[in-house]
DNA sequence: ATTTAAGCGAGACGGTACGTCATGTCTTGTG
DNA sequence: CACAAGACATGACGTACCGTCTCGCTTAAAT
């Protein structure tokens, strides 16, 4: 076999009204080999975040993603095959991570979770977190994926709520988790209805209060 | 110019009930003059339940409700100009009406309410009304609306709890709205999360002690 | 039923680094009811055609006929759903007329045509006719009328031979079309090899010689 | 940052031999040195030719030729750059051996030729063929090979119509490139247009006819 | 014997085009 | 003038290939 046929030669385009303009061929990212680019990760991630962050869910386009990373559609797809996936990674690099106090007090403790929460969600978070209960209606993996956050978060909360069913605060034979699922729902509600400036302290002196 | 070449292949539709139904092609719908024709608003709102109820809110398209309703696109956006105006409209068409008992138990009173709405929330009552939530994060004439359910929803509660107030069966100087929201963030957490059926009978008696 | 929720209001989205550029809104060609547009049509094969005569057949894409069109893909695809109706359509619209001569001399008839065609197939026919040559490759469409447009000018061409035979310039018991066939391949065979430019009149000598 | 949220959906492929065939992961090809494996190439080109019988020069991809082939893209690139070039490649390997013979008969030698030609034709050799001419069109590496084939080809004829001239069964003042020249563009436009099964005997007996 | 250099399978990458779908606007013809 | 019908420009969808790239490896030739 010879080689007669091998000639190389690339096909020279001429600048061209129809085909999609190419842009300048600046400092495009490139494939590393046959594994995953963390720059390309970061580069969508952030795109989704920022896109998220000014139209909202509704307005998250995954060519809009695409494009803003100057990332390719197929890339998108490789790893975040939905829209909820995508919404999710975004998620996970900016949850908020929560601390819960201890000062003896379960009015305290309580308030200090709800101000806490409510001053972290007064930011982007509470967008993402509320776009996140969207999407949830309609991709059934995001929907688990809420249902975890909360499971996680309310037993994280609960540890308060133990604390003072232990100290005498709460009666003994009610479930911890009661008050600490009240007050998540109350928190939920109002992000949802954008009442996150309403004030709470009645609801939580409520809730602490023994019986 | 003719046609000589005019030659289309059209691909074999799946069978969807509204991607291509041509349906009985008599009795079509008229103008009834200068005014709006009721029986083409309630075809229309017929098909949009209908669609929801089938595919969820997510699958709620405005060519497919003009389809399945045999009605013409420009006729539904010009009563209807967003799909959360139409979802609104499907909503308010069935929204439930709830009643307030007053059996002289705070927790009596409160369960009754809970269960009859878990009850309602368990048939399309409750999807509808996740669309809605879910509507809200992109539409604000939606959340506008979301609100204002919330608030007449409350306001209604309140009642209850206002008599247990004056009975005395809860502090006298805590706002009887607190409990009311309590229960209600609770409940849409419930539906929200997909766990309408869990328990909630230690909630609503958290809810109900005094003290 | 109230008219609560109609409320007439668009989203105005603002200028967006997103969202694909719609260009300046001036003057596009709009629906004119529920029938075919003749400018769009017009338009679209204008587009195609020019491409074509630019790029060839092999850089005809769909995209870029509706980019230059200032056309819907949609629209495209509903009136020409293969590149190869497209192409079809574009040459129908420049097929050349060809004149058939009769000087009472075989020789000088064929070598007329044979002449009128190459003269055509020099300007963009000849590149327009080669892309129908290669799509039927792939194309059955294309393939069936492109020996549909064989066999009509071979009879139109055995006009000529047959003349030829009443006055008994070829054998009386040879089949007219054999002559036409063997001119008319002759003539696709220089087209595809780029060989217009070759001298021909021997081979038309030698076709127009009796026996 | 974790992959929690990485949860890739595939979509079921359709069985197709190119898509998705792991076939048996065993005995990889590898390296031989500084130096183009002929394993490879036998692999590449066997690819090739079993993906362009099935489904014709239209369904050519590279990724299938490599993916089948188990090779590299970077490999097929490196030899064959282009798909035309492959398309050759694949060509000189299977391309027919014509035997032209010496009856005594021009009419005998060229019938025998052209039933050659149509019965390597019918088989794969035909389709290939037909795709090369299709490919010239677009790519001018293939026009030029295709057009050196055709005078390689019309060469070879001319032997024997040259013999015929010396017997003077054809003018003596005629170029013999002549009738091989018909005859050969007879074929390609019977093989473009899928007649190959009509009768040529006429055809053959004209171009035989001396005078 | 070790380094160097190339071939090789693999597959991620930025792209372009595909063909389909829904959007919201429009213009018709009918009643 | 409301209505059905449906064409239209627009643009997102998710998929398929393109041709380039880097990787980690294998082997043979050069040192």
């Amino acid at each position: 076999m010879n080689d007669t046929f091998r000639f190389v030669k690339r096909k020279i385009m001429s600048a061209d009204t129809d085909t999609q303009a190419p842009a300048e061929p600046n400092d495009t990212r490139h494939s590393i080999g046959a594994r995953k680019n963390p720059e390309t990760e970061a580069a969508i991630l952030d795109a989704a975040a920022e896109i998220i962050a000014e139209k909202g869910i509704g307005g998250l386009r995954m060519e809009a993603v695409a494009r803003r990373a100057k990332a390719g559609k197929a890339t998108l797809y490789r790893w975040w095959p939905t829209r909820g996936a995508l919404l999710l990674a975004v998620y996970q690099r900016k949850k908020p991570h929560m601390t819960y106090r201890d000062t003896g007090s379960l009015y305290q403790d309580l308030l200090h979770f709800a101000n806490d929460l409510i001053t972290v969600w007064k930011g982007d978070n509470g967008l993402f977190f509320k776009a996140i209960i969207a999407e949830a209606e309609s991709d059934p993996d995001v929907t688990d994926k809420l249902r975890e956050y909360h499971a996680e978060r309310l037993e994280a909360l609960c540890a308060v709520t133990r604390r003072a069913r232990d100290r005498g605060d709460i009666p003994a034979d009610e479930d911890p988790t009661i008050r600490a699922e009240m007050l998540i729902s109350l928190l939920w509600q109002r992000l949802i209805n954008n009442r996150l400036d309403e004030k709470i302290d009645g609801h939580v002196r409520m809730l602490a209060n023994s019986d």
